[in-house]
DNA sequence: CTTATTGCAAATGGTTTGCAATTTT
DNA sequence: AAAATTGCAAACCATTTGCAATAAG
């Protein structure tokens, strides 16, 4: 189902990169060495990162073409934009190259880290919202679940 | 329970003055005739708004003003700040003050639209992330769901 | 009277963009 | 060659802040 399973071998990078290319090739936009490293840097955190924590996994590379070269990723559905309270935006590879997943946010030190649900809370997730939306005539695409509160660090 | 029940009476919004005035008295602040007007306009508009929702309803008063106003009114808990998608935050009432619930956030016009689960969904959802935050020594002090799609005029 | 709040204007800072040079196909 | 991408510097724009005047307790 996912292209990066966990196990994060070489064969696994390999597709995944050859996923991301597909989808940037199906919007007429091309595969570059930045694009390739935005994706490294990101697939090997295995967490989201904001731009601060991206740049010096980048060497050389300058800000404006990192940005630019997510919001490519992003368009492409290869890397999500997450907005959740910190002055700066994470971003994580998108759901269709990982798999579904939530998140837990640090009011303290802003860092966030991803969670799994089991298939069956999920479900229910689902269809508590398909239930609640449906009444407003409002279409879910996904969903998204943030904890916020304090990582064992800054407890 | 909650201060605002939905009702909506002039009892409910006299409680709910009552309640943000010793929200902020426990701080040191004052509650003044801008803290008031901002308070009725979220708690008029039952859905989050943004500054440039905001501005309009607060005639004569300024951009920044009214920012500092809701930083102050955030920082005692009578607001929430939501930050999701769109270029501009989103304000709303504080939990502590109205219901728990959850967002509907539209991708094209960037509406945000509240929700209810019903008590048995949300003790589920309560329990799986106590279980999985728990495992990483995470302490949850809240959380919020997004779902996100498109709603009924832009579909 | 003491201290928080206000209003104005100016600064901040994360993010975006114009354009010429450079890659990729 | 044609078109997307890059790098640099400059622009954007939502949000914040300094400061003198004002209002609340």
């Amino acid at each position: 189902m996912s292209i990066v399973d966990g196990t994060d071998s070489a064969g696994d990078r390999d597709a995944l990169h050859d996923e991301v290319c597909l989808r940037l090739e199906a919007q007429g936009r091309r595969f570059t060495s930045n694009h390739r490293l935005v994706i490294d840097v990101l697939a090997d955190a295995g967490q989201p990162l904001t731009i601060p924590q991206i740049l010096p996994r980048t060497p050389g590379v300058p800000q404006s073409s990192v940005y630019r070269t997510l919001t490519v990723l992003e368009e492409a559905g290869a890397v999500s934009r997450l907005v959740v309270g910190s002055n700066h935006a994470h971003f994580e590879l998108s759901e269709h190259l990982g798999r579904h997943h939530h998140h837990l946010v640090c009011r303290s030190c802003g860092t966030v880290t991803d969670i799994d649900f089991t298939p069956e809370t999920e479900a229910i997730i689902e269809s508590a919202l398909a239930d609640v939306a449906g009444r407003r005539r409002f279409r879910v695409d996904e969903h998204q679940i943030d904890a916020i509160g304090f990582c064992a660090d800054c407890a």
